[in-house]
DNA sequence: CTCTGGCTTTACGTTTACGTAAACGTAAGG
DNA sequence: CCTTACGTTTACGTAAACGTAAAGCCAGAG
């Protein structure tokens, strides 16, 4: 094993379309997200080639898009755990976002627990009524 | 007191811009989400007339957007909540439908705390960092 | 009566998050 | 060499959720 080699293994890579196929999306989404900057593949001749790192990315992304974040927001939420690399003042920034987004994250942490103690309610409510009638199979 | 008078004072309403107001809208979204069957204000002449229960779901809205839900996403949950009148199939589709979003906010529940303990974890860091430096006041 | 303030409708404009079509490059297979 | 299967860029199209401007109705103040 000549000296310098890695010490990993040759890392995996993947294409746009195996990207798109295991987060069921499109390329055409996943190449309008770097468009934004939430990827940065690298390029082998004129084809993006895609990293662990960028499979992680997408896995936030989506997170971020369950919770209704705009694409912009998750580009912002993305760099705070890009966190190492940064002086001071852009820290600071960091830790005001960071801070801001949990503020509004506790808020809607409360909305979806009343939201489901609300439907559950509901749903009691219907599978009663249902089960008046004689209604509540099938 | 004539008979079959209200046994309850007259009610209170509100113009569109009270409401606007409060919830920090604009009219014109009010409006909108009368176009989309939201809300149905009665006239008095031409000008819209709202009530406790407009203001209520207004509340329901707000926390439908605050959960990312589309508007036609939040018509579906305000539709739940007008159970009482409903015939069996009708019933049946309700309880199904409500399952459904009890399912996806139990996800959401899921990817609000994950987010939450990730962000508590990067505010620590940066924290962490900043005290290193000595550049943690301010 | 006129003017102002608030409400109304109508309708076109804007942003976000992609979809979709056109036209081309390139490597593999028959 | 030709086709097929991916990949690429460029660019116009679209649905959602309002913003914004224009023009009119109508009650109360001066």
């Amino acid at each position: 094993m000549p000296d310098g080699a890695p010490v990993t293994a040759v890392e995996e890579t993947y294409t746009i379309s195996q990207l798109a196929e295991a987060f069921e999306l499109t390329p055409r989404t996943i190449r309008y997200y770097e468009d934004e900057g939430l990827l940065t593949p690298r390029r082998e001749g004129q084809q993006r080639v895609y990293t662990h790192r960028d499979w992680a990315r997408l896995k936030l992304i989506m997170r971020g898009k369950r919770l209704g974040f705009t694409i912009a927001g998750i580009k912002d939420f993305l760099d705070l755990y890009e966190v190492g690399d940064a002086q001071v003042p852009q820290m600071r920034f960091l830790l005001n976002s960071a801070r801001d987004r949990i503020t509004t994250l506790e808020q809607q942490l409360r909305d979806v627990q009343q939201t489901l103690v609300d439907l559950r309610e509901i749903e009691g409510l219907v599978v009663d009524h249902l089960a008046r009638k004689g209604a509540l199979d099938t």
